[in-house]
DNA sequence: ATAAAGTTTTAGTTTTACCTAAACTTTTAA
DNA sequence: TTAAAAGTTTAGGTAAAACTAAAACTTTAT
């Protein structure tokens, strides 16, 4: 059907589509994918040609309705896998990306319902990305951030918007995962870094850190 | 490391090594893989410079010990996924194959450890094919065929040696699976077609069934 | 209104994996 | 034992996918 380059245009497209209003830039989406800009171009034409994509020259792109759902099915893929990885082959939550990005692109409609099925429909991945159904339905995803919350309120763990290996490896320093409940006890006025109760323990988290973590009750 | 075409050589130069005593000649492998035998060549020295395959003009090539631990992983993936897809996502012994196929080229070591671990150690596929260790080896084949069988004498089922989806769904029609008691009862004299006892029901196969069906203890 | 920033076009390149047809080697069987 | 048949290799392509640099163009921001 279509090539991994293509799927991964397309799932690029629908991620930076979540955090723009207007078309997706072709510069945007090489530096996503670390392309140059004229092979986007290239790109989102045969993509347009394949209506996945309503592309407008020098307005950038978006997905239509083919091309969304397209991107949701491997987005479904992924964080699937991701979940398999995670529950039952012990992986770490900052190991299972490369090798989801190279499971996504297995193509067997009956393989993703039977691993649905056998994860027992999971709603959110490992790091707490909202899993769409096989309808393309997303689940609501947790928009509240750590950063949004005033000395004294408290908020579980829902997810993080910076799913970089990185990233992950220092949540878990700090022994900060998915549900972990964390009670902001001071935020500095100067750079608005907080000290915060996590499960007992107390952390400092910059304005950067408490800016990637999702929070809800 | 390796493309998915360069590993899909491997692996069938893999397989028809193991019915040959000689090389394996270029046609051969061109009529497994369904190209040209000019395709097969060209393959072949690409092979033989990454020291894959040793290869006589002519005379066609053999594994190197190099190529050999390769496709034997190769084919360690393909029936550890085989034994995942029927043993945990319900699929049938004869619709695994294409997605086998894919999933054998997924480049992750710790993942398919993991997915040993997970399927606590098989040592064999769900079509009785064995699954080489983490070093290489190989669990005894058994490699008497019902042909071989005596009238009165009886044997388990324990492997196919075509594993195509058409036999395998005649052999489900049969209700002939793994593990199944196979009596035989007479053999025609004329085409040595073989009318036998499988889990009490009355059967018959032809020869060309017997010689595709392997039997043990 | 113009310079800077961003985008597209043009005109390639590289890689991978094919193919056909002609030339060559080995095998077979008369 | 040799010529035809069968199989293999070489030569000379094609095609698709994905990329690139550089020039031309459009938008935007000052």
């Amino acid at each position: 059907m279509f090539t991994q380059s293509e799927e991964n245009y397309l799932k690029a497209i629908f991620h930076l589509q979540q955090d723009v209003d207007g078309g997706v830039s072709t510069s945007s989406i090489s530096e996503l994918l670390q392309t140059k800009a004229a092979s986007v171009t290239e790109m989102v034409k045969k993509l347009a040609d394949k209506k996945l994509v309503h592309y407008q020259k020098y307005y950038g792109v978006h997905l239509t309705e083919s091309g969304r759902a397209h991107a949701l099915t491997i987005v479904r893929k992924h964080r699937l896998w991701e979940c398999f990885l995670v529950d039952r082959l012990n992986f770490n939550w900052d190991e299972v990306h490369e090798v989801a990005e190279q499971l996504e692109h297995i193509k067997s409609a009956k393989l993703v319902e039977e691993l649905d099925k056998f994860l027992e429909h999971p709603l959110y991945d490992p790091h707490g990305d909202p899993i769409p159904d096989a309808d393309g339905n997303l689940p609501k995803r947790f928009k509240k951030k750590l950063s949004e919350l005033k000395t004294g309120e408290q908020g579980v763990c829902k997810g993080f918007k910076d799913d970089s290996s990185a990233f992950l490896k220092f949540l878990a320093k700090q022994d900060i995962g998915l549900g972990t409940a964390i009670k902001v006890l001071n935020i500095e006025a100067f750079d608005e870094s907080v000290t915060a109760l996590a499960d007992q323990k107390e952390i400092s988290l910059s304005k950067t850190a408490t800016n990637n973590i999702y929070v809800g009750n």
